[in-house]
DNA sequence: CGTCTGCTTGATCAGGGTCAACTCAGGTGG
DNA sequence: CCACCTGAGTTGACCCTGATCAAGCAGACG
């Protein structure tokens, strides 16, 4: 069981959040316990043009604290999950326990789609820090799509959202060096950041050196030196957790291990080709 | 815009049947055009309770050659694909224009549906061979969904398909050596065939080397000698692009294969069962 | 018939995985 | 208060997997 060091908090874990009963009090430690749609669609960065203030909508609030699972692989599937505030991750495990890192939800980020599909979900989702999320049944999740039509489109939207980001992080573990990928990882970090009104200059990593790896398609090691290379080199500063970012452009650009060859080879067939290949060398 | 011979006829794909026609006619060789609901449902593998054989909803097929852009990177969305018949490619291109190759969609598939977001197409679909493909105009789609409740759950469960398909591509991406991504790859292969009607123990590979390699993230070289490893042991046998599954099992259950040295001597003995051979981690 | 593209195979080399030693911070308990 | 422990992180040494470079072959096609 290579599993996470808090597990003894998450010890009981199937309590299932979606319970929502108002029965135990003592999850609503943060005083905001509902949300309306329009803050709903806010928090999910898509655009409303109607109004949804009504109170008809309401969303229901969980707080989990820093360790805990919100959901395991082969749970039944009933809930979707919107974070308001906090950073967790989604893990894979596969045949023999060794865990991958899929995502790094934090707010805004709408999580357990993948358990749509079969009714179960098919990957794990672990608090990092202590978290506010927003519970989103997907019975009403339908329901809403039905009677509120650009809501419909909004749910397709951040679901399209989501498959294009996993796109994005094939071509990256496909395509791209080690420390061009951890370069990526951070100008990422730094632009999500600014979206959510911290620094995106100076920030603290939620995740440990394994976990980015996982994500990253790398060992804690390789991690560690590539972050260690940015620090000398002037690019970041790093002092545990702590990332100071220095030249963002510099991260943004960097990219070793030109994938050669292949250039115009793929634009070949018939040679309609559109491309307009911003060249950067 | 700058698309292939057929996108006047895709571009308004709404008209009523008599219209089919439209001029030039060789698109229509195959004598199916449209299919009903029900047709699609069963085609995408998702369970339809009630029954769609009205003639209320029609969708328009379209013939591509192989070689032809279904469409391109940037191009407005507004339509999704299934695949009727056919081989093809989804690829990426990255500023450099380097092609990565995100998914070999067949019969039964969808694609375009990362177009939803961004309101264009952030991939390029290429058919491989031949391919028959039924347009699913993004309009009448999320109309659908509203006036068959079923129908709706059915695009969810699509698209949450798709979203757990990339995430086991960035979990293998991330995890497995070149053995086990081809080995794996083969297997879906296979199994897909099976789905499809075709028999699962000798197929033709659609796609060349270097585009394997590019879904692997790996190069064509790697995958060549894969191969040529795999049949030497007596996995599979390889003809160019026609392979033969020998031991599935094997190929399913490999980690990592073992050294050359004692390769040999297990291909002198037929040796057939020492599949899953060394684990590291 | 020559050319082109796809495929195979060999030789070489380096990026990054693996193993190991060490430091550091935080938590625990005497 | 300090000794101790544990897990995160850093750094070095080594070496293996798979990329790179290169040569040769076969089938498709104008």
């Amino acid at each position: 069981m290579t599993l996470i060091q808090h597990s003894d908090l998450s010890a009981n874990p199937d309590q299932n959040p979606s319970v929502a009963s108002g029965g135990d009090g003592n999850w609503h430690r943060q005083g905001k316990l509902w949300s309306n749609l329009n803050e709903v669609c806010e928090l999910l960065r898509i655009p409303t043009t109607s109004n949804f203030d009504d109170e008809e909508f309401l969303f229901q609030h969980v707080q989990f604290k820093a360790g805990q699972r919100i959901h395991t692989i082969g749970q039944p599937f009933d809930t979707l999950f919107i974070v308001h505030s906090g950073f967790l991750k989604t893990v894979l495990i596969d045949e023999f326990g060794n865990e991958q890192v899929l995502s790094f939800p934090m707010k805004g980020d709408m999580f357990g789609v993948d358990g749509i599909h079969t009714k179960r979900y098919m990957s794990e989702a672990v608090a990092l820090s202590n978290c506010d999320l927003i519970l989103l049944p997907f019975k009403k999740f339908t329901q809403l799509g039905r009677s509120h039509i650009e809501f419909e489109h909004s749910m397709y939207n951040v679901m399209s959202r989501e498959l294009v980001r996993e796109q994005a992080m094939v071509s990256m573990m496909g395509a791209l060096s080690a420390e061009a990928r951890v370069a990526r990882f951070l100008v990422s970090l730094s632009e999500r950041f600014a979206e959510m009104g911290y620094s995106s200059k100076l920030f603290n990593l939620r995740m440990t050196r394994h976990e980015i790896g996982s994500y990253l398609g790398l060992t804690l090691e390789t991690v560690s030196r590539t972050l260690s290379a940015f620090n000398e080199i002037g690019f970041i500063s790093v002092d545990q957790r702590s990332i100071g970012i220095k030249d963002l452009d510099a991260l943004r650009t960097l990219r070793r291990l030109p994938p050669s060859s292949a250039r115009a080879k793929a634009a070949g067939r018939r040679a309609k080709s559109v491309a307009a290949a911003s060249v950067h060398q």
